[in-house]
DNA sequence: GCGTCCAGGTCTACC
DNA sequence: GGTAGACCTGGACGC
């Protein structure tokens, strides 16, 4: 089955798919040959469904795994459109970055909406996962969440465990199968808090807090520090925060330092006067070698 | 083969 | 509020 979206005139489909590492990460699969990404949805009522998505001029062509009730392919559609960021506004950033002789590729190539998770929650999880590890370690912890949580689509890949499923498992499911060592008691944790509906993340995509405010919410979750909270409020929409981290340093020191170290505050002050999108300009500054055009 | 370092940080105790 | 030290894991590296 076949669904079909249009997109804005400022959307990039491969900008925006491999904005950064969540492409790599289950059940987000990307063919960069072919550029078809492709997941897992979870339907809720009905079986998952995976999704196989490609772009041709200014549209999205979805290709399901099986045909879909007319409720299941709006949520098929809801689900892409929160992805891929198409409902962003992100006028004033581009003309900001328009305005600017290093910046001015941005807004031509489209970038700057960063691919996101159906739901925050899966969001919040995986940046845990890339705290104080390498990347490979990520995708061992992430693999293992899905493929021994998640619900099997028909053509058997997984969705990306439900805070239920994740809360019915103990401990020790999280140190020796997902490998997740002390960070085991973190998901344990979130996942109880979620599934038990004393914490809703969902709603954080709505909330009407100050980003302050909302940062001292989001680091109430254990495993949730400076860096995991910026990142996850950049998939929310909110970029005030920079989310530095060994990498985005070390690809700071190469592309605005001639290599040399510099301190976070120096790099707080290089992106300051973009203030509000301070921390999207770092990212698309950092990642703009990720594609060649 | 073994020890050390560190990677897309965070928590806790202590000052 | 600021900071030192501990923390799982596993790949890379030096010896």
């Amino acid at each position: 089955m076949e669904l079909l979206i249009s997109t804005p005139r400022d959307f990039s489909f491969k900008r925006t798919a491999i904005s950064h590492g969540w492409y790599g990460l289950l059940p987000f699969e990307i063919d960069r040959d072919d550029w078809l990404l492709s997941r897992v949805l979870d339907l809720k009522d009905e079986k998952p469904v995976t999704v196989a998505i490609t772009a041709r001029k200014r549209q999205l062509r979805i290709n399901t795994s099986r045909r879909l009730s007319q409720k299941a392919a709006r949520q098929v559609i809801a689900d892409v459109r929160h992805m891929l960021r198409l409902d962003d506004d992100l006028a004033g950033f581009y003309g900001l970055m328009a305005r600017e002789n290093d910046f001015a590729w941005v807004p031509t190539q489209g970038a700057g909406r960063l691919l996101r998770s159906p739901t925050v929650f899966e969001d919040l999880v995986k940046m845990i996962c890339t705290t104080n590890c390498s990347w490979a370690l990520t995708e061992r912890m992430v693999t293992g969440l899905v493929q021994n949580l998640g619900r099997e689509s028909n053509d058997g890949r997984r969705t990306f465990p439900t805070p239920e499923a994740m809360s019915l498992m103990p401990l020790k499911f999280y140190t020796n199968e997902v490998r997740a060592g002390y960070r085991a008691p973190y998901f344990k944790e979130l996942a109880d808090r979620v599934a038990s509906g004393s914490l809703d993340v969902e709603q954080w995509l709505h909330s009407p807090l100050a980003t302050d405010e909302l940062i001292k919410e989001m680091r109430g979750v254990k495993g949730v520090g400076p860096y995991a909270a910026e990142n996850v409020l950049k998939l929310l929409g909110r970029y005030d925060g920079l989310a530095l981290d060994s990498w985005t340093r070390a690809k700071f020191f190469t592309v605005r330092n001639n290599g040399r170290k510099a301190s976070d505050k120096k790099i707080a002050r290089f992106y300051s006067r973009f203030n509000e999108w301070r921390g999207l300009v770092l990212w698309c500054d950092m990642t703009r070698d990720w594609l060649e055009v």
